[in-house]
DNA sequence: TTCATTTGTGTAATCGTGTACACAATCATG
DNA sequence: CATGATTGTGTACACGATTACACAAATGAA
């Protein structure tokens, strides 16, 4: 018990060799014979020997280590994602070192220090950093970054999202229903991807001759939802409100229920965003403008193995988003 | 762009000093003059310099890697404590990797490629692995090994949960509203927490008479405790469910409601465990066995720390649940 | 002035692997 | 049998940092 990790040294002493055919029994395709390597093997697995992997990234100068830059863990407009992320990497011997950037006072000091970890790739969900930050702190460990911001450099791959048609679906739906006053709630004040999927509805809107009347910023979560819808509905008489997420959405459908007995779809509309799966319970059951997570994270996976081989190719990728029915709206 | 990063000895060049002089510029309590360090930190800002932690990791025989062995990512049972956890391990510079066991075909395998990282410590949330396995796996790389459950072993330090008072208050509310026919639906079949938490219940019935009359069990989703409940309510004339995770119980609530038109808490009494934010929502107003998520992650932590600076202390913390009132029970 | 102590720096070994190179043994081919 | 290719193994160095040790310079005390 407690005892120090076995170094290929002492294996090697052991097995009666020298640590380079130590080394040798451990990769797949290398020059040993087959009963010297199941000597080893089964010498190693007697003294629970295991190679160090930090040994061997720095020989290699590859980590199989993967920085997964996040907002945060629990909200589940990422968690999802995540979710399936982080079980695509371990299949392929990939391990996540995830960075919460949300509640890091210095999330550019954090993205420093794991990029002293050396790892192979960079993916960014959170829209709290710039891609320029994130490329100036990991190009010197040229990994490669997957983000949703669009920024040309050759270290940068991106995933783009188009969700116009859908919210223009949408609109239309609770525009036939004969709503008129719209409102948006964004999920943050600063963030380009909220200020992109705001523009998908206030382009659908004008189409038809309207535009977004109302509008107040939460921070992504139920309690902002409830709180900013509350707020929004006491100063404007508006019948739909475009939410930034769908947790947020859910909190303003609480808010518009409880404190003003307003019911969804017919004394008001609400939509969110993402697609999570708690949106299509039976107590929410929202309409929402949804991106399919597998796809995207297929995406994802595509532009890391690419990188990985060292293969060039597109660096961009588009994915549309889908309307997803639900009641309130 | 895309360059290699610098290493120690090529900045040593560039500032005229050797390597060794650059590492105590970046040990804070080294012999160095401080015109020199200022020096080598501004030449080093210049270049975009950071020590390599994976080499210092190997000679440091200490890697700031701690491995988080979880369920899943998105489930909410578990990810606000994941969430606080990795913040406060960032704060003191560790990095967290996680292992996601709850899709992963070989738990096992992915554990010992997390211990070839020589991570620090481990925490282990998920209660799909046997302690005694982690143990096996970790012990070589000597870290400590948080878990919930009980394990006399020099190298695991226990968080030990007691719901036992809070599950009588519950039950003695629900009891005095006149419900008599208890159900349980479980979160897993074979997992020790649920078996513990089930207890805790059967023994406040007890005190009081009662038995459970039926059993289900789920997997922690909203889906299956929806699925199980209506399964349950059709086979049986129970009146209450306690259910093994908050999740469930909003499943098994919706079930009710829609499946067999029973309403909270008059026609049926639903109760929650873990105390997820989600749980307060209007929209739910759960009543639950819930957890002091910070108390909880306060004792990870310290137990961490203590391992860290290598001081002896308890190795077993008990913590003691709450019930949360809601309008389902 | 003299000697002991402190301070700042360089040299070289170390952490545990992977791998280029060398070399002996085995095998195939004519 | 001679020769060239292949196979299996050991030696030695590299990966990029940290640190024990040595030593010169600076400092202090008498």
């Amino acid at each position: 018990m407690n005892k120090r990790r076995i170094t290929s040294k002492e294996l090697a002493k052991l097995a009666g060799v020298s640590s380079a055919t130590i080394s040798r029994a451990f990769s797949p395709d290398s020059r040993i014979g087959s009963a010297t390597r199941d000597r080893i093997l089964s010498v190693a697995r007697e003294h629970g020997y295991q190679p160090n992997a930090i040994a061997r990234s720095l020989n290699n100068q590859r980590s199989r280590l993967v920085a997964l830059v996040v907002n945060a863990i629990g909200n589940p407009c990422e968690a999802e994602e995540q979710q399936l992320l982080v079980h695509r990497l371990q299949a392929r011997q990939l391990l996540p070192i995830i960075l919460c950037c949300a509640d890091h006072d210095d999330r550019l000091q954090l993205m420093r220090l794991a990029s002293t970890y050396q790892v192979d790739h960079v993916v960014v969900f959170s829209d709290m950093v710039s891609m320029q930050d994130a490329v100036d702190i990991f190009h010197t460990t040229k990994p490669i970054i997957v983000s949703f911001e669009p920024l040309e450099n050759e270290n940068v791959s991106n995933i783009r999202i188009d969700g116009s048609a859908a919210a223009d679906e949408i609109i239309e739906k609770i525009v036939n229903d004969g709503k008129k006053r719209f409102a948006y709630l964004s999920g943050t004040k600063s963030s380009w991807i909220d200020k992109l999927r705001r523009k998908w509805f206030a382009d659908a809107l004008a189409k038809r001759g309207l535009t977004i009347e109302a509008e107040a910023f939460g921070d992504y979560t139920y309690d902002s939802g409830f709180k900013e819808a509350v707020l929004l509905l006491h100063r404007s008489k508006v019948d739909a409100i475009i939410c930034g997420n769908d947790v947020m959405a859910i909190g303003a459908r609480d808010a518009a229920r409880r404190m003003l007995g307003k019911n969804t779809p017919d004394d008001i509309a609400i939509v969110g965003q993402d697609g999570i799966a708690m949106a299509a319970w039976d107590c929410n059951d929202l309409t929402t403008l949804s991106l399919d997570h597998v796809a995207f994270i297929d995406a994802v996976v595509d532009l890391i193995e690419r990188h990985d081989a060292d293969l060039p190719g597109p660096h961009s990728i588009t994915l549309t988003c889908n309307a997803r029915w639900g009641s309130t709206a």
